[in-house]
DNA sequence: GCTTCAATGTTGGTTTTCCAACATCTGAAA
DNA sequence: TTTCAGATGTTGGAAAACCAACATTGAAGC
C-alpha cells in the first residue's frame, strides 16, 4: 500500500484527505490493493458489488454481454477512474464485466462504512464530499452525453453537441476535446457519415471547422 | 411548510428520516417551498445552482435552448423528483429552463450545507445516504439507457434493450414498463419503424411479443 | 355482442445513414 | 524540403430509417 500512497493521494477522491490521515483512512475503509495481468477479469457480471474501486494504475474495457451471448464494449477506463461507484452505493448487482487491457493496479474500498459511522472524523466528511461530487459529475456527463444522442438526426447530434461545447467554452468559437472518430463514437455515428454532415452544415453557413476548431454562426435563413 | 410535511415524508430523501426530526431537519436544510402557476418559469438555464428541489406537487418540463435558440423538450420530471441535485452537489451552473407544466410545489434546500458540518446528527447521515443512493441509482439509470442508445441501428437498441430487461427480471419472459410509443421514444427511433423492426426479429425467432410482453429465443441460426 | 378509440402493425415512397473505397490534407519526422 | 502515416473529406451504391397514411387489433363501455 505505501508504494501507492502518493498516486492515491492524487486521485481526485483522496486529493483532500490530508497526508497524514490518508493511511488511517485507508484502513478505516478497510481498502485493498489488487494487482491485475493483461486479459485477466477483474469484476463478473452479476455479483453483488460491495465495494468501489478506484484504478491506480492501467486500464480496464467494460463489456456487456447480452441474452443471446454477445459481446459489447461499452467504455474504457483509464487510470483514475472509479469503478462500480453507483453498484457499491445503491447496493445492486453489476451487469458489466470489467477486464484488464493491460496489467492494472486497483485500490478496493468500502465507502458504505463511512456513511454508517456513528462519529463523523473530519476525513470522513472530506471523503464523502469528493464521491458526492463525483457521483453528481459523472450524472451531469451522461446526461450531457445522452442528450446529445436523443436527436434522430446525425445533424441534430452535431448541433446539440456543439451548442454545448459553445456553452461550455463561453464563446462560439472554441476547441472540441475529441477528433473526427472520437466524435462518431460519443454520438454513436458513422465517422464518413458525420463528416459529410458537417461539411453540409458548414455549406449551409451553420458553422466553420478546421480539425477540432469549431465556430458557430448563424446561418442568414434563421434570422428573424 | 407544515401542510406539506406528510408528502415530504413520504419522498424518497426524506423517508427514511424519523418523523419527530424532520421539521428540524429542514431548517437546518433552510428549506423553503414555493409555488409556481402553470407555464411559470421556475428555473433559468445559467444561474449557478446552490439549492436543490424536490418536486412535491405538479410536473415540471426541463428544456434546453441551443445556440440557434431552438428549444428541445428534454425530460418531464414528475411529483417525487429531484431537481438540479447535480448542479448543487458540483455547484455547477444549469444550461436547462424548468418550466411549471400545471400549477406545482417545490421544497428548495440546501444539500452542501449537511456535509460542511463539523458535527454530525443521526438525521445527517441518513439524509446523506438517501441523497448518495439517489445520485447512484440516476447514474445507473443513465448509463443503461446511454447503453441502450450507442447502437447503430433500431435493431441492435432493442436488442440491448430487452437483453437488459430480461436479466432485470431475471426470467427471458418479463412485461416492459413502456407501450410501443414510449419505448421508441425512450430509445430514440421512429415508432413505425421500431414496430416493423420488432415483427422482423420475431419472424427472425428472436423474441415473440404481445402488447409490452415479450419473450427471447434463442434463433436457431445463432446456436453454435 | 356491438361500438369506439387508442395502440399497434404494415406498407411504400423519400430521405438519411451506413459502408467501403478512395482522395486529400496535415503535421511530424527524416 | 520531402516523405509518410494518420486524420479528414468525398463519393456512390446498398441498407436502414423516417414519415405519412392506412389496416388491424384489443380493451373498455354500452
Amino acid at each position: 500500500m505505501t508504494d501507492y500512497l502518493k498516486t492515491i493521494h492524487r486521485s481526485k477522491l483522496f486529493r483532500k484527505v490530508p497526508e497524514a490521515e490518508l493511511e488511517p483512512l485507508l484502513e478505516q475503509l478497510d481498502s485493498q490493493l489488487k494487482f491485475y495481468r493483461a486479459n485477466q477479469v477483474a469484476v463478473t457480471a452479476g455479483r453483488r458489488v460491495r465495494r468501489v474501486g478506484l484504478i491506480l494504475e492501467g486500464t480496464l474495457n467494460m463489456y456487456e454481454t447480452d441474452f443471446w451471448g454477445r459481446m459489447h464494449h461499452i467504455d474504457t477506463l483509464e487510470s483514475g477512474s472509479l469503478l462500480l461507484e453507483n453498484n457499491a452505493v445503491s447496493g445492486t448487482v453489476t451487469i458489466h464485466n470489467y477486464i484488464s487491457a493491460s496489467s492494472s493496479v486497483i485500490l478496493w474500498f468500502n465507502i458504505r462504512e463511512i456513511l454508517t459511522l456513528d462519529e463523523s472524523h473530519a476525513s470522513n466528511t472530506i471523503i464523502i464530499q469528493s464521491f458526492m461530487r463525483e457521483l453528481a459529475r459523472k450524472n451531469l456527463q451522461l446526461y450531457t452525453r445522452l442528450s446529445d444522442m436523443d436527436r434522430m438526426s446525425t445533424k441534430e447530434k452535431l448541433l446539440s453537441f456543439l451548442s454545448k461545447e459553445a456553452l461550455r467554452h463561453n464563446s462560439n468559437e472554441f476547441d472540441i476535446p475529441f477528433d473526427r472518430k472520437q466524435l462518431a463514437d460519443y454520438l454513436s455515428v458513422e465517422r464518413s457519415a458525420m463528416s459529410a454532415e458537417l461539411s453540409a452544415l458548414s455549406r449551409a453557413g451553420y458553422l466553420e471547422t478546421k480539425r477540432n476548431h469549431f465556430k458557430l454562426l448563424k446561418p442568414e435563413s434563421l434570422e428573424d
